[in-house]
RNA sequence: GGUCGCGUAGCUCAGCUGGAUAGAGCAUCUGCCUUCUAAGCAGACGGUCGCAGGUUCGAAUCCUGCCGCGAUCACCA
């Protein structure tokens, strides 16, 4: 509609006042105004001269008569709000209706879009940070293919350093061969243990150094567990193979364990990146870049980038001794997913917000070395959700572990659903499914319903809303339409010619027209002088008749005959329903009732 | 200290490419289960849009300064 009231618009623009307007600016109309949509008369004003009251009734008149939607309009100020035919929503819902993939829209950009998200360590399971950043990068994967691109979804798994190590020695210590078979545990719980366990003792380490009289740093890097994980690293480095088939193995238990947890959350990946496989990519580019001047050699052998010019600090690319860093690592990485599909035109990265500097000094190094796709790179950056008690660290016990917020909120929708005695015969599985699908569903649209860039406070102890603006009222009023839509084929309506009675007028709507029809007085009154008042206090009438069993409509005030004041409020839908009876009578509709 | 982000109703949040009297939900209060499913509907109450300037016909929205909260400024990842 906008499209062509736009056209339209600067049609008129060109006819009356001979200038090629720039842009037509819309907005919905205020509930209060008569009308549906707004045309804002001000911008005009830039290009056109003149009263702005004027040039939108000169504007409107043009609409009126050229456009069969708009059925009047009005200015007040330099707003002209146009009343526009309900036959048109209503022949739109008609044609679209049966359309299966309607907003799904072609694209002629072939060039396909990296989506990364998740990128967990292997160490320990997902917790509720891993939910936001995996609900955020999938839904943008989602929303960027439904506008026709091409989408990879991948997520970077770290494998490898010395949080993994860290598990494997306390595994090796304690574990007594403990697998998640023998254990009945997840394979990333078991694993995730390991590590709180390792962590534990390193604690009674450096308690034990300190009150020996050593310096709490130093304690802290001379602690026997951490330069036995420290050699571990270093035998996994070198390819040892008991420490690597050790790996290995832990690794698998928690990747089925990743499976599950992404599985029931409902996300799922096209491509997976193993840190242990892209750890060492990078450096060639750093040497290139060395050639053509992008980086620059300190005198101890490091490599850096000045990125002073762009308001940024100096940058490590790699270490004196030759090793990569983060960046080296990332810019290998990088690179190397334009190799694997050459069709990349663009990549979304979803990390949180507390890496907004390095990916901006990343996208910055990579425009530098001159790739074309470097140009479309997104840091899809997100605040941390944090808990009363404050933030989550994995090493204190203190995260909100994915898969029991999962468990919960699917156990609070079934207890809910209980409460109301809905879901009666409905089967064991099929409810299950439901509670699934409800309590999920609570979750995702409370966690992707605020600004990414806002951090969450989560309080665990006040569970999901599930009334009010929330994923259940969205499935609910779902539920619903199908309801209708399932009734009106249950009782053979034709809904393409009976789609007016059918979804828009409830049977006391119905009634409340045929009175107001069985009002000649109304009519004729309307009609040779329809003054809100008048029309007003037989509307007052009516509806006070209907107040006493139709509850949605309110009343506010008294009839003055003698003033031809009345305040009636009536709720939207009444109030609609008595203009379209207006117009089904061909009476004009007062501006304001 | 530098840089980035956030600050809107008691609470959780929309609105931020400038437009009319700043919107939802929760909570509180009032009506509604012979009506399509009350996880709902209708209404009431509730706001100096952090503060102060500026630009503009017009500012929650843009600019500047300040205040508060968070993040970040490692040869960690």
């Amino acid at each position: 509609m906008q499209e062509v009231l736009a056209q339209k618009v600067r049609e008129a623009v060109k006819s009356i006042f001979g200038i090629d307007l720039l842009n037509v600016e819309f907005q919905p109309t205020r509930k209060d105004f008569e009308g549906d949509i707004t045309i804002v008369v001000f911008p005009m004003l830039r290009q056109i001269k003149g009263n702005p009251e004027q040039i939108g009734n000169q504007i409107g008149q043009y609409l009126q008569t050229e456009v069969e939607a708009v059925l009047g309009f009005n200015v007040i100020k330099g707003f002209l709000n146009l009343v526009i035919d309900d036959g048109f929503y209503l022949d739109f819902l008609d044609s679209v209706k049966d359309v299966e993939d309607f907003g799904l829209v072609e694209c002629d950009d072939s060039r396909a879009v990296v989506v990364e998200y998740s990128s967990p360590n292997t160490n320990k399971p997902l917790h509720l940070g891993h939910i936001r950043n995996n609900l955020l990068g999938y839904s943008v994967a989602e929303i960027l293919k439904a506008s026709g691109k091409k989408v990879y979804k991948t997520q970077i798994i770290n494998d490898r350093g010395i949080h993994i190590c860290k598990s494997m020695l306390a595994w090796q210590k304690w574990g007594n061969g403990a697998t998640p078979e023998s254990t009945g545990l997840k394979g990333d719980k078991l694993v995730g243990n390991y590590y709180v366990k390792f962590n534990d003792q390193y604690k009674l380490e450096i308690d034990t150094l300190v009150s020996e009289g050593k310096n709490k740093d130093i304690a802290e890097k001379e602690a026997p567990s951490l330069i036995e994980a420290q050699e571990m690293l270093k035998k996994w480095e070198a390819g040892d193979e008991k420490v690597v088939s050790l790996w290995k193995t832990m690794n698998g238990w928690v990747y089925e364990g990743f499976d599950e947890t992404y599985k029931n959350l409902g996300v799922d990946f096209d491509k997976l990146y193993y840190e242990s496989d892209t750890y060492l990519l990078g450096k060639d580019f750093i040497a290139e870049g060395l050639k053509n001047g992008v980086f620059f050699k300190k005198e101890d052998g490091s490599v850096w980038i000045d990125l002073t010019d762009e308001g940024l600090d100096e940058k490590i690319v790699l270490r004196s001794d030759g090793t990569a860093v983060y960046m080296t690592q990332d810019i290998g990485t990088a690179i190397q997913r334009v190799k694997d599909y050459p069709d990349i035109g663009g990549m979304v990265y979803t990390v949180g917000n507390e890496q907004d500097y390095h990916f901006k000094v990343l996208f910055l190094i990579l425009k530098k070395l001159g790739f074309a796709w470097a140009e479309n790179l997104y840091h899809l950056s997100y605040g941390m959700v944090d808990l009363p008690s404050g933030k989550m660290k994995s090493r204190e016990g203190t995260v909100v572990d994915a898969d029991d917020l999962m468990a919960d909120m699917t156990k609070t929708a079934a207890e809910l659903a209980e409460e109301l005695g809905k879901l009666e015969g409905y089967s064991e599985p099929e409810k299950q499914e439901l509670y699934k699908t409800i309590g999920l569903g609570a979750l995702k649209y409370y966690i992707l319903k605020v600004d990414p860039k806002k951090r969450i406070l989560f309080n665990p102890e006040e569970s999901v809303d599930f009334q009010g603006n929330t994923g259940p009222f969205i499935q609910y009023t779902y539920a619903r339409i199908q309801s209708i839509l399932r009734k009106a084929k249950d009782m053979k309506v034709d809904l393409s010619a009976k789609i007016e009675e059918t979804l828009v007028l409830h049977p006391k709507e119905k009634e409340l027209i045929k009175q107001i029809m069985l009002f000649p007085e109304t009519v004729q009154l309307a009609a040779e002088n329809y003054s809100p008042a008048l029309i007003a206090n037989y509307t007052y009438d009516l509806v006070k008749e209907f107040n006493s069993f139709y509850q949605q409509v309110s009343i506010l005030g008294e009839a003055d005959r003698q003033k031809k004041v009345l305040r009636v409020q009536l709720s939207k839908n009444v109030g609609d329903v008595i203009k379209s009876a207006f117009r089904l009578l061909g009476i004009e509709v007062p501006e304001r009732m």
